[in-house]
DNA sequence: TAACCATGCAAACCA
DNA sequence: GGTTTGCATGGTTAT
């Protein structure tokens, strides 16, 4: 795994570098240039194909004239003969009834074929959405014509740059080797010379495709301005940016030629449609939520739901509209699943949060808080291409937590063309990615600081679009706990003995330990982070049904209290996924406090807790919900009792795990518990 | 010496 | 009368 986050790391370093170097490939963007489209204007058809034959006959008048690789920039996406949007009369500008006009513009870099793109390593993809969140809260003014004029103008390259500082600075671009283009659209780079070669070789042959090619994409364009004229603004179209090369790339990952352009299309356009759903959505929410100040109902509501399914190697191109078409043929059906009626997710259904590597697919949804709302979409495409990398920076997942995670992906590979279709690109220069590392650890420490807070504003409630412990990658914190039953229990608690290695590290140390991933039912888990741990006591494991918690970590992980009646805490069993409903409270003591995990008893009593046994606190770092475990010390029960029955509790050695605030011992009492 | 916390115990509550 | 709740006490550890 280090292994491969290394390698993740590296490539990102190159990618940084190249652009850096100011290797920029041709980027495509659309603008545009009045303020309505008019999809409902019967012109439209016949004015994009009298368009579009034109525009291929110029191409074609440009190749034979040897202008090819002059002209290459001005290439549309669709090899060149797929009219560029701007031109498409229902888009354009020259249009007196539709005034917005998408345009594929080129920026005046270098080669953008892709093999040169490739050889700089920066074939990397931007698909900007205005929708997309946080872009969205930058530039909501883009609503004003003046400035959008402004905005849309810039096709150079330095707004694709801000714009992925910005998204850098979500963390959601960081990194990881995901994001390295020639991953996700290999093309050769062996020889440029070759490469092109090879390009005009393409060209040839698909030329008299061409034709045909660009009517069907044409008309598949049309059709999606009809069926989607109600819920794609201009802006939506608009904010789209590609790299011509990795639009290549991209289209010869989909089955090349006709059908990849198509494929390709199609994807953008979903994209787009999504996306736009997904901002419409979260306005809507937006509204209900200010309409509702309980934060519960803000949790429930789920104000930015984003689900995503990635199966390897399939990409999913979900449509919440059935009746709008989505690309799937070049990816496995199987892996499509239909996405909730309810949904808007741009990624389509994902299920429950259930991890299933044994298909190497996993299902997560989360809810990214408005601060990355940017990633609302895009990141759903991104961050969950590995199974093992599934932390989003959401109000209980700093950021730095999630940078950390997507160089924990595991060594998946991604082959969806489509993921990378919506990929981000990694900010532009090493110095910006530097700043984004420090303001990633600045946010991190402060989260931790008021990791609380926010999950009282979370509420402590089992988020229903997660339901199942997963293991988190926080470094220093790294902890993987099995979640399936032993075969000792009936419940879950997780059954260790004293003379583990593993045990005689303490979960807040800085560690990498999984029990027994390898067993039959046990699934490695993660995004869980440490709070606490609690040895038990008599008074903890008797008929009281409270548990006292060390004041340090529930005070620093645990909400902040207000009130001695505390709050009502919801803990997910990590074995059995079972939800206690427990209340977390403090008792005044000493002009302290003492605090308390109340109803306990049906939780200690369904996994056989002992004294001496203890429990694990976590917080799912993507719902923000906490999860408990019981962990039962193997010990000879005729041993134990005989040797100090209700005597333990008063072990130093026992105490001082209890009472360690620091949670920087080890477990003291599974090593005093230990018969060895 | 202060802080933490295990637990004893009395008051309150309930059947 | 049993159970629950809440507080106080005192042992232990950290500073």
């Amino acid at each position: 795994m280090n292994s491969s986050m290394q390698l993740d790391r590296d490539a990102y370093e190159r990618e940084m570098e190249d652009e850096a170097n100011g290797r920029d490939d041709a980027i495509l963007t659309h603008e545009r240039v009045g303020s309505d489209l008019d999809y409902t204007n019967s012109n439209i058809g016949s004015d994009m194909m009298k368009m579009m034959l034109k525009e291929r006959e110029e191409s074609e008048e440009r190749r034979r004239k040897g202008m090819w690789v002059e002209d290459d920039n001005e290439r549309s996406i669709f090899y060149g003969d797929f009219p560029s949007l701007p031109e498409i009369p229902c888009l354009s500008s020259s249009s007196t009834s539709s005034s917005s006009m998408v345009k594929y513009s080129s920026s005046s870099s270098s080669s953008s074929t892709c093999s040169a793109s490739s050889s700089s390593t920066s074939s990397w993809t931007v698909v900007r959405a205005e929708n997309e969140d946080g872009v969205v809260e930058n530039h909501q003014n883009r609503e004003d014509p003046g400035i959008e004029t402004a905005i849309a103008a810039s096709d150079q390259p330095m707004e694709c740059m801000d714009v992925l500082e910005e998204l850098g600075g979500m963390d959601l671009l960081d990194s990881s080797g995901i994001w390295d283009p020639s991953s996700l659209f290999p093309c050769d780079t062996d020889d440029e010379e070759q490469q092109n070669h090879h390009h005009q070789e393409l060209e040839q042959k698909n030329q008299e495709q061409d034709q045909v090619l660009s009517e069907d994409l044409a008309m598949v364009f049309f059709e999606w301005l009809k069926s989607n004229k109600e819920s794609i603004s201009p802006e939506d179209l608009r904010s789209i940016k590609l790299k011509r090369s990795t639009i290549e790339c991209a289209a010869r990952r989909l089955g090349g030629g006709k059908e990849g352009m198509m494929q390709l299309l199609k994807l953008i356009l979903a994209w787009v449609q999504n996306n736009h759903l997904q901002k419409r959505r979260k306005r809507e929410e937006d509204m209900q939520s200010m309409t509702s100040s309980y934060p519960f109902h803000q949790q429930q509501q789920n104000p930015f739901p984003v689900q995503v399914s990635i199966s390897n190697p399939v990409f999913q191109t979900p449509n919440p509209d059935p009746n709008q078409w989505v690309s799937h043929s070049p990816f496995d059906p199987t892996f499509s699943q239909p996405p909730p009626p309810a949904s808007p997710s741009i990624m389509g259904y994902v299920g429950d949060g259930v991890f299933s590597p044994g298909n190497n697919h996993f299902h997560c949804s989360y809810s990214p808080p408005p601060d990355y709302q940017m990633f609302g979409s895009s990141s759903s495409w991104s961050t969950h291409l590995s199974p093992y990398n599934t932390t989003f920076p959401n109000t209980s997942s700093p950021p730095f937590l999630g940078f950390a995670n997507k160089y924990n992906s595991g060594g998946v590979q991604v082959h969806g063309v489509g993921e990378s279709l919506v990929k981000m690109a990694p900010s532009a220069t090493k110095e910006a990615r530097k700043k984004r590392m420090a303001r990633q650890r600045r946010i991190y420490y402060h989260h931790r600081h008021q990791n609380h807070h926010q999950h009282q504003h979370h509420h402590l409630s089992a988020n229903p679009n997660c339901t199942n412990a997963t293991q988190q990658a926080e470094p220093g914190n790294w902890v993987m706990w099995s979640s399936a039953p032993t075969p000792s229990s009936s419940s879950s608690p997780t059954l260790i003995s004293p003379d583990a290695p593993s045990l005689r590290t303490d979960p807040m140390q800085p560690q990498q330990r999984q029990f027994s991933s390898g067993r039959q039912g046990w699934k490695p888990e993660k995004n869980l982070r440490f709070l606490l741990q609690k040895v038990l006591k008599q008074s903890d494991v008797g008929n009281l049904g409270r548990i006292v918690l060390p004041k340090k970590e529930a005070e620093t992980h645990l909400p902040e209290l207000e009130a001695r009646d505390g709050i009502p805490i919801a803990m997910e069993d990590i074995g059995t996924s079972r939800v206690w409903n427990m209340r977390y409270r403090f008792w005044p003591n000493n002009k302290s406090r003492m605090y308390l995990l109340e109803n306990t008893a049906d939780f200690v009593r369904s996994n056989g807790l002992q004294e001496g046994d203890f429990i694990v606190l976590y917080s799912d770092t993507k719902c923000g919900k906490y999860m408990i475990r019981g962990v039962k010390v193997r010990k000879p029960e005729s041993k134990q009792e005989i040797r100090n029955p209700g005597k333990m509790q008063r072990n130093p050695s026992i105490a001082s795990s209890s009472s360690n605030a620091d949670g920087n011992s080890s477990s003291p009492s599974i090593l005093q518990t230990s018969p060895a």
